[in-house]
DNA sequence: AAGTCGGGGAT
DNA sequence: ATCCCAGACTT
């Protein structure tokens, strides 16, 4: 498939360029596979950045597979809080304690036993291989198909998983069986700094020369991605509700879907139930009586397929305790040690 | 193949 | 506003 291409110039181009511009990241410092494990998944649809004072914060509270494997879940997503996806921290957690029962504590460098692991995917199994391991597997991510797409030309689009196949076949053409490990965080490095989705800076690319979009003066229109459409919105009141001992009443949400076991202030889907409806309503869901109080704001949290518009309402109850298991009454010093989703730690600021 | 699952930063 | 980020899982 790659007639007239120099694989071992293009390697070495890259290995070399990696080798001088790599930037200084807390899980190289070693190859320690749990390191490299947990970067990973931090790094899954999120920016090297964001994750960074996370990964060291989690290393600090968990810094080997048993510390996470007896950890509480949600010590776990308090850790995690903010960064996003948090069934991500759940899987992790899961695949931990499955690495601590079956392996005995250590990872394993098989791909079939790693694959096999909650929340280990294809780009994460050859990630850890080639990174941990120096195996030769490719690790294929939105970097390295951008990267790819321009070098190689190819005008298909990657939102569908037979292309990403294709381009894990080019991987294992192309990268080093000297340094894997190098040539997979090469590929990536360099689609975070050079061969960025916008005005790429091709003057300054170790393998311009390689690269057809280039020469055809096209990487701008490279990689080919179909839109995914655009987000519902969902109208919420969501309720501050305060009683006389300055407590508030925070409610689990399910331990399924979205922002699985974390808390938030309870949330009445309005369109639904109907304002002249709400006391009622909360009175009989929850058993809790409540008066609805002045409103306290607008707050928009946009999620990648919903859209939250809360309306922020204050409220009392008399009652001094909750019966219903989803729910707590905490003062605020108590409500920080629970995870909460960003959207309801902004409702925070409107406490007081 | 399409939908679900967060949040932030760059443009 | 739109895109996209070191994607995986469910249906």
């Amino acid at each position: 498939m790659l007639q007239q291409f120099n694989i071992s110039a293009f390697q070495q181009d890259l290995l070399r360029w990696y080798e001088t511009s790599k930037r200084n990241l807390p899980w190289r410092k070693d190859q320690d596979p749990y390191k490299i494990w947990v970067s990973e998944i931090m790094l899954q649809q999120t920016k090297v950045d964001t994750v960074v004072p996370y990964f060291e914060r989690f290393m600090n509270q968990f810094p080997t597979v048993y510390d996470l494997a007896d950890a509480n879940e949600q010590e776990v997503l308090k850790v995690w809080e903010g960064l996003g996806y948090y069934s991500r921290a759940r899987n992790l957690q899961n695949a931990v304690r499955e690495v601590v029962a079956t392996y005995n504590g250590e990872i394993p460098s098989s791909p079939d036993q790693l694959g096999a692991l909650k929340g280990v995917g294809p780009y994460t199994k050859g990630a850890i291989l080639s990174i941990a391991f120096n195996q030769p597997e490719p690790a294929v991510d939105g970097n390295v198909m951008r990267v790819l797409s321009r070098v190689l030309k190819i005008e298909e689009d990657i939102a569908i998983p037979r292309v990403k196949k294709l381009f894990e076949s080019y991987v294992k053409e192309l990268i080093s069986k000297e340094d894997p490990s190098s040539f997979n965080q090469g590929i990536m490095e360099l689609g975070a700094l050079v061969c960025t989705p916008k005005s790429p800076s091709c003057m300054l690319c170790p393998v311009q020369e390689y690269c057809k979009a280039f020469a055809e003066g096209i990487e701008e229109e490279l990689p080919i991605k179909s839109k995914s459409k655009k987000q519902k919105t969902v109208p919420y009141v969501a309720l501050l509700i305060c009683n006389n001992h300055n407590q508030y009443i925070i409610e689990k949400r399910s331990e399924k879907g979205l922002l699985a076991n974390l808390w938030q202030f309870p949330m009445v889907p309005i369109n639904e139930i109907g304002m002249d409806h709400l006391e009622n309503w909360f009175e009989s869901e929850y058993g809790v009586s409540i008066t609805l109080n002045r409103k306290q704001g607008n707050l928009k949290h946009v999620f990648s397929h919903i859209i939250w518009q809360l309306e922020i309402y204050e409220a009392r109850t008399n009652q001094q305790e909750v019966n219903d298991d989803r729910l707590k009454m905490v003062d605020q010093e108590t409500m920080d040690t629970f995870p909460f989703p960003v959207s309801h730690q902004k409702m925070m600021k409107y406490i007081g």
